[in-house]
DNA sequence: CGGGTGCTTGAGTTTGCTCAACGGGCGTGG
DNA sequence: CCACGCCCGTTGAGCAAACTCAAGCACCCG
């Protein structure tokens, strides 16, 4: 599924990165939050305040029915856990956007993203080895999480490149020679 | 109590205002949620990844050490339901201003920080009625808040001012006659 | 071959930042 | 009591980072 929907049942994300999308009246539009496997995706007791989820990538979806999922989670303590937990997860990972929106300079944003994305991708950070990996967003896209315009991530982008933090092989595809001058751009702890 | 701290216990927010801050190496700093009175303060299972909690207003808490709430927690699952809610609040919230913070004008940001204090303060905001209130920040909050200088908030903050959308009594005392204009310059909903 | 999409690059503009000066309120100490 | 320093906020002038607008390239698909 390509789709682009409110939200209206319970999924679990099997493959692939949804992103969740908020929209001025004027067409300015904000990514506030990357789901990939295998998070939960859906709105707990509320209709999702103006968001929409929209796969970036090809996603493999396991969905159930709103009602049930509500049922389910009012007779098992541990269900609602586990959904507690990812919700805290969430709020952090928002928040250290927020720092970086709010606070960071263009260039710091997109090494920021391409960091999270090498470090989300390939948990096991290996401390000196390369790492290489796919960017699950258009040029567009990252834009639209980081605030930016798309001419402003592709000049970051390049200036990165030329400086030999990354290399760019296909427009999709990023090397990472060493992922610690990445972090030191993007000034994570 | 005035103080900065490491969350490490719970509090229960009586009355006041806390904010929530994350910082930089280099001092830039990033205000990511603001917590009123019923609030609950504290993170649940885990230590907040590089938050400090501050008041803004003089504030009265009602603590409770960590280990005894975790307990509760997990006995009584009704508790957990409600900081589950909360945090799915929280979380809202948090993406709302990612919006905010990604996309919108420092004049928007302004005017949407303004409306947010002003609903907050005073719930049932009444269509046509003046409304009044204290503003619980410095202008080096809200610029923290809103991710841009001090300078730049005390300038749109007199622009506003001159534009008759609000007036100014006492740096910290505001009036808005008219909610919708702020709304409106809020680019909200 | 033509059109569409996604990305890059350049030139000029604008928004918000930096730096600096200034003013009011307030507490402290002479 | 006044003088002083400090904190908080405002205002102005100049600058820089990011945006806008425009052109152009590569790729894909009909």
């Amino acid at each position: 599924m390509s789709d682009s929907e409110n939200v209206s049942s319970y999924n679990n994300i099997l493959s692939g990165v949804v992103k969740l999308t908020k929209m001025l009246p004027d067409g300015r539009q904000q990514i506030v939050g990357l789901q990939f496997a295998p998070d939960f995706l859906g709105r707990p007791f509320r209709a999702s305040s103006q968001t929409t989820a929209e796969a970036t990538t090809d996603v493999k979806l396991c969905s159930f029915p709103r009602s049930i999922v509500d049922k389910m989670i009012r007779e098992t303590p541990e269900l609602e856990h586990k959904l507690h937990e990812q919700a805290l997860a969430e709020l952090d990972e928002a928040r250290e956007w927020m720092l970086t929106l709010g606070r960071k300079t263009a260039a710091e944003k997109v090494a920021n993203f391409l960091y999270m994305i090498a470090t989300h991708v390939e948990p096991g950070a290996g401390e000196d080895e390369e790492l290489t990996f796919d960017l699950p967003l258009t040029r567009a896209d990252i834009a639209d999480f980081l605030g930016l315009t798309i001419e402003t991530v592709s000049r970051q982008l390049t200036k990165l490149r030329k400086d030999g933090v990354i290399q760019i092989v296909n427009n999709r595809h990023i090397t990472v020679p060493d992922i610690e001058r990445l972090a030191w751009r993007a000034q994570v702890d």
